[in-house]
DNA sequence: GTTGGTAAGATTGTCTGTCAATCAGACAAA
DNA sequence: TTTGTCTGATTGACAGACAATCTTACCAAC
């Protein structure tokens, strides 16, 4: 499965390592959104000098995971209920492409290894292993944007993602919605088996209106514009 | 237009600048794919210190307009055939989305904003006045995307096209194709002014495979996948 | 001539220390 | 209550330095 088991590892650089770890604590929750950013805390919490620690700043910036007031420091952002709406729409867009694209030019192997990542999810979802579904969910989504045929779908859609989950409701809802979810990504993969590209990208367009749903459902009453069905 | 005209300027902060006038040198080609960067020059250059250099490349690096490789210094990002052929992709999907949305959701007032728009264009095009020609095509853009009811496209597009432009074909392409060009949009605007949205889309999504087919034409040959049609 | 290895130079990665500019909050005065 | 002022905290920006690493050129050995 690792192709370049040979390959020696690179070191990664410091700003790298602060970077990833932030990445991480914002999108794993332990920094909550609006969350203020103090360099000099942060250096001392991570060991490392204020220029490293602000280029890594920078580049999570340019992420949009965290927002720079100047002369007022970073903090994590945090989503409108409209920026979080637009955010599912193009999720909605990019994942029925992926789906779409992945059912017509997929090998069979990459069919099957998608079904076995899809079994994989059920029987974590079954022994209520939240890390295991997490894990789940993320070799499948790297299964489907790896084989769909364009790797910008993948970086681009891996950006949103992470800003999704700057609504913490995304990870709180699964134990509620995750039955439903499994079964709508089942459907999803009975279509990629059959081939048939257009179902996979309905199955997938409804799955992330549901996601969407879920997790923005108490808000959204104040939803005027529906959104267009394909 | 201006609808802040009491606000006070807040000076950009001198990264910002840098960050700037980088990306603007990029995207018009004043540096080429692949010119390496030199720290210490462009400090020099640019009458700035070192830590503002480094933070404003980090966010460059971030929009995958430079490319750091550790210990040997960034250079601007090239593209492959594949990447740009990726990034049409994408391109087609969301500008044609926006261009379906805009035509569900414009006011009537966006509307004749558009339609004056396309009339400067031509009229730039007449004129042979290339820059009047980016203007236009900018000003379109931004009330499409403005209109279109989801800023994230517009944040997402923008990179997107910010990229493109590391293809030069993208601009030295433009006397050859621009009357069909016009054309093109000349159509979507009749579309949008009818309310037909899934018109709209399809010309969009037309529109944008034949600037790739303009832009990549010589190397399209070996397109062994060919684009789905929607 | 090709291969292999070494040394010098160049460039980035990182740190420390410093100063100015700006902001937030407290406090006093009208 | 509102306004004005002051102080502390924080970021913005710089210079200088040193280590780590890469690139290149050169020299030796086969």
């Amino acid at each position: 499965m690792n192709p370049s088991a040979l390959q020696i590892v690179k070191p990664e650089t410091l700003r790298a390592q602060v970077e990833n770890h932030l990445r991480a604590a914002i999108v794993n929750g332990e920094l909550s959104p609006g969350a203020k950013l103090i360099e000099r805390e942060l250096c001392a919490k991570m060991g490392v000098s204020r220029p490293s620690l602000r280029e890594a700043l920078r580049k999570l910036e340019a992420e949009k995971l965290i927002v720079n007031i100047p002369h007022r420091g970073p903090e994590v952002a945090s989503l409108t209920l409209q920026e979080a709406s637009d955010l599912y729409a193009l999720r909605r867009l990019l994942e029925s492409y992926a789906a779409h694209e992945f059912t017509r030019l997929a090998s069979e192997k990459q069919v099957v290894a998608l079904a076995q990542t899809v079994e994989r999810l059920r029987i974590a979802a079954q022994k209520n292993s939240r890390s295991g579904v997490l894990d789940a969910k993320t070799e499948l989504y790297a299964i489907l944007l790896g084989g769909c045929g364009n790797a910008l779908v993948q970086e681009i859609l891996g950006g949103l993602l992470a800003r999704v989950s700057l609504l913490r409701s995304t990870s709180l809802m699964l134990p509620d919605r995750l039955p439903r979810s499994i079964e709508e990504i089942d459907d999803l993969l009975h279509r990629i088996q059959a081939r048939d590209a257009k179902g996979a990208e309905e199955i997938s367009y409804q799955h992330v209106q549901n996601a969407e749903k879920a997790a923005l459902g108490v808000f959204q009453q104040k939803s005027q514009i529906p959104p267009h069905q394909p």
